[in-house]
DNA sequence: AGTTTGAGTGTACGTTCGTACACCGAAAAC
DNA sequence: GTTTTCGGTGTACGAACGTACACTCAAACT
């Protein structure tokens, strides 16, 4: 016996989340079934019941997972910071990056931020806002951001998500292009560069 | 007799796009069954094969419908423009109008953009692209881009369209809630002023 | 050593699915 | 007036679905 009772459940745990990710990858939450992950793992269906109430549930374990990688990313982006307007380079290199290493989680927020059940839309756009907020107490870090109101960072953090979050998706819509991938992140590097000269003279105008 | 035959026929296949509109609403596409949309419509499964291969084939008709009301967004745009800096505070009026008045159309847009099929997804990206390129061409029009290079105009236009986008799920995201719709429309002023902002001082700097 | 627990099994049900096929009946074409 | 066209019908099928229920058998507990 090399494997305790707990172990063995959470490995077919493991097995279902990433039969999951893997097999709604090309459609939906919404669009996948019980039986198909049940056999996708090697287990009966009425298994599936051992380790989740329903596909929805499995589908806010899911979220809480893909969150971790994304919150490994804002530390990321914090710990390499480089005090220069290198900034923008790096955080875009560190975003690239683990949307290369985690590609099925964010390929799995994407479409079920707007796609999935209920529950699932309202777990991850709940994340969302907590990521911005996050970023809007960064960005107040930041010198030449000292006179702004809270509002005014809260309002520029969620257009540098919404903006970040457009150039994943972009990324993940073109696998396998390198050449259009490349384009992609000049573009959000332009964008960012231009949020950034708004930001920086915002306040003086208005 | 009042109906000739193709009026019939133009009657029943409405009647599917509308009952497929609804149907996914809470959903998707990819979890729409052909035998709940003739179910709904009020005609035998085998029937709705006289109006469309396959639900795939609906969700191209659905595309090709809801950009039809997108276009109507941005000729409202171009026309009502007043020529001031109101020109912000205009567009995201008609914006929000046109969510309201379209709004089965906005969400399944949203949903499908991500989660569709395949070539529901690409039909839908192609459309979006197309909308960012003419909103370049209004751009471009613009006192003060004259000296922009035509790819910083698609980027600054890719980011704006980005921005409106992400507005308009929000909106939809938040049903009978005014005073939260409220808040995200002025968020969006502030964005678009910001983005503003910077435009204005690009190339001044680089 | 004996008992309990619990992940996984196997069968069995009623429902819904896509679709094949033969058919109908009135508008359209001749 | 006869024939053709074609949107819609009705039946029928095998497959997949969620889930209820009774089961096994080894690890874990006592």
């Amino acid at each position: 016996m090399t494997e305790t009772r707990g172990e063995r459940k959470e490995r077919t745990r493991r097995a279902i989340l990433d039969a999951a990710l893997a097999l709604c990858e090309e459609s939906s939450l919404v669009a996948l079934s019980l039986r198909q992950v049940a056999k996708e793992v090697g287990i009966v269906p009425t298994a599936f019941y051992r380790h989740f109430d329903s596909i929805e549930a499995l589908g806010l374990a899911l979220v809480d997972e893909s969150f971790v990688s994304l919150r490994a990313m804002l530390l990321d982006v914090r710990r390499s910071n480089p005090g220069f307007d290198h900034t923008i380079d790096s955080s875009i290199g560190i975003l690239v990056e683990h949307v290369h290493r985690q590609r099925a989680h964010f390929m799995f927020i994407a479409r079920e931020r707007a796609a999935g059940p209920a529950q699932v839309r309202e777990a991850i756009n709940r994340e969302i806002k907590l990521f911005e907020h996050e970023l809007a107490t960064d960005l107040a870090r930041l010198p030449g951001t000292a006179a702004w109101s809270s509002d005014d960072l809260r309002i520029l953090s969620g257009l540098i998500v919404t903006a970040m979050v457009a150039t994943a998706e972009a990324i993940l819509r073109s696998p396998g292009r390198p050449d259009v991938e490349k384009q992609i992140v000049e573009d959000a590097r332009v964008q960012l560069r231009m949020v950034l000269v708004g930001a920086l003279n915002w306040r003086s105008r208005s």
